[in-house]
DNA sequence: CATATTGGTGTCAGTGACTGACAGACGTCA
DNA sequence: TGACGTCTGTCAGTCACTGACACCAATATG
């Protein structure tokens, strides 16, 4: 999922380092007003390096949000049975604890926030999360991730969090999201789904899961 | 909303003709191997010309999708009261009604589906889609658009109605959307919901609409 | 110690989306 | 007829991103 530093200290400090200072730049001039060149530049490296770092100019600005949906992945799984909404709630609560205020997010969400192109690029970025979420309902309810119902659950799920967050962030992150997410949550009633196999589909396809 | 055929003729002719050769090629070589200077050839125009009617290469495949989406938002207005999701139900079957095959959405939609980066690209354009329908949740429960409450309804309604006419194209448009969408819905509890103002917010900005 | 291998890097040339500026063609209307 | 607005082409430019090739340092191997 991450980077293994099989030798690669360089490798980490530079990409680090292109990280930061990039930040650093979006913060103060905007996402749109620097060049992935300038970044480089500034890092003290070649424009070259920069995108065999990052594959594009978004995925540095989301790398360390990818990072902590790994993380919340993680605390989803380890979650004890019940309803799947009490389980988000309580890795919601629970990454909440481990990370009070990350100053990196906040820079992160206050720029995606200044832009309007850069909201949009963060829904495209969630198709990854909703996947890994719809993997850990399914297995919850022991069916396959391509099932509907799981499906249907897992793009709500996401979308209710996207909310919960952005309105966490945009009151500078005072306070705590478990309460918006709690409220959020109640809204979905996941157990009104039966997780059976989708309805007009009599026979499903043996065992070639379709690519989604 | 849509375009107003002022003078009009030529422009309307050329606009729709772009749109015209660019999804049929699209539909043959894919989304990322056509460029739009090919379609602006295609079209017997500049490509300088191409980016005059549209706003970049992603507007022109999802030109028909905004259309829809203004179609759909209409019927929502014409809803009698009740609760928001059995207003989306029957907004979502009336649309079905009238255009219960509609060709080009349908290529839309397979050329979307085979192109990973336009699933993403699509997510992005559903915040205009979100912000519309949280107008229109707004207005039927008197409070403003940036509440908390009608934000996550509008999210978690669009998700769900990605899903569902996701899972509707890929079985390559047979039957209907409703059973699906019926079932979907069943999930999102909108009177769970108070709508009332934002928790942790003691005084509202007072005329200042937060943008978003 | 010499040599092969590997990984991170720089350079360079190229593609393709998109933009600004300017000018020409065409229709409309006074 | 002439002013005006709209649609268009051309051209030069910016910027994200890529492939190919070479370089260098560290490590492994003889």
């Amino acid at each position: 999922m991450t980077e293994s530093p099989t030798t690669g200290v360089r490798r980490t400090n530079t990409r680090q380092r292109l990280f930061d200072v990039g930040l650093e730049l979006f913060a103060r001039r905007g996402y749109d007003d620097v060049t992935t060149e300038e970044i480089a530049a500034a890092a003290g490296v070649s424009q070259r390096t920069l995108f065999r770092h990052f594959a594009s100019k978004l995925d540095l600005l989301f790398a360390d949000a990818d990072v902590a949906t790994d993380e919340f992945t993680e605390l989803l799984y380890r979650q004890p049975p019940g309803p799947v909404t009490d389980a988000v709630l309580a890795a919601i609560a629970e990454q909440q604890r481990s990370l009070p205020l990350d100053e990196t997010a906040a820079i992160v969400a206050r720029i995606v926030n200044e832009t309007p192109s850069l909201e949009e690029a963060r829904r495209g970025y969630e198709r990854r999360f909703e996947q890994t979420l719809a993997e850990w309902i399914a297995q919850r309810h022991a069916v396959r991730p391509d099932n509907f119902d799981v499906r249907v659950l897992a793009a709500v799920l996401v979308a209710a969090r996207r909310v919960c967050v952005n309105e966490w962030q945009a009151a500078t992150g005072v306070g705590s999201v478990v309460p918006l997410a709690s409220r959020a949550l109640s809204a979905i009633d996941d157990e009104a789904l039966s997780f059976s196999p989708t309805i007009d589909r009599s026979a499903p396809p043996p065992p070639s899961g379709r690519a989604d």
